[in-house]
DNA sequence: TATTGTTATACTCTATAACTATA
DNA sequence: TATAGTTATAGAGTATAACAATA
């Protein structure tokens, strides 16, 4: 973790350090709204989705399922966010945004976006591809996109 | 956030997904010593640099002073690190690793970087510079190096 | 029997403010 | 007066296990 010390050059201390830039961006986007990091990954993964099961939102937020209960529970206390029971499978619950929720999720998600371009415009255009197919080698993703 | 929609063909989902993927190397490799991702992160910067003020500790977590007393204070009882006064400033104080700290500080340590370096390993060797540059041009860090 | 979600418990993290001691 | 760190409090996140309803 130390500078340049590495085989690989520093990499692994940069993406470290990449890796807290985007999520306390997450984390800085919330505060304006009184809302956490989780909070607006909930919301964020909410919105492009219109509607979502607690499974899936798990999966993708990480979490455990208490944990995604409690974290659904003070959004919806919040009046952000309505359960509503999944006609196809009577154990599960989907999520959706009220019309409030909209609303927030709407300026949450365009200024989590424009902060998130705001990194990559720091990468001169002929490079962004490359980096794409970089970032998803580290992830697992196929080089040809998921 | 939804893929390809966007006119950054999915890099800034990739990014979003790699820093997730990057954090939860971290709390993965506590879990097993029953540290949370904190915990290991903490450990990280001391067993780099051996000895280490609260103030610049704080920074490089991004915690706030209170946060990090009580951070500093679990990993304290559990004897893994000792709080010294600077002898410099009797304001400050330094944490350092105490033996036990160290031993498990190695393991985390070594097991953090191999994980790190197992992401890099999924980028062609040729492409690896130019994502370092890539990397460090969205932490705002200069071209050259910090 | 297995799965979906909720509840309970206990611990950890985060944010703010008030406070002590040094500078 | 400003800075370093601690303490107090309250809200939020995480982990585990026990549980009810449904599949």
């Amino acid at each position: 973790m130390t500078s340049g010390t590495g085989s690989d050059d520093g990499l692994a201390e940069g993406l470290i350090d990449l890796a807290h830039h985007v999520l306390h961006l997450f984390a800085d986007v919330g505060r304006a709204h009184r809302l956490s990091q989780q909070q607006v990954e909930l919301i964020c993964a909410v919105i492009v989705r219109d509607s979502i099961g607690m499974s899936e939102l798990g999966r993708i937020l990480h979490v455990e399922k208490s944990g995604l209960s409690n974290l659904v529970d003070r959004l919806e206390q919040r009046g952000l966010v309505t359960r509503y029971s999944d006609p196809a499978d009577r154990r599960a619950t989907r999520i959706t945004l009220t019309g409030e929720g909209t609303t927030t999720a709407m300026t949450i998600y365009n200024d989590v976006t424009s902060r998130v371009r705001g990194l990559i415009a720091g990468i001169p255009q002929n490079q962004r591809r490359s980096t794409l197919s970089a970032v998803r080698a580290m992830t697992g993703d196929a080089p040809a996109g998921r």
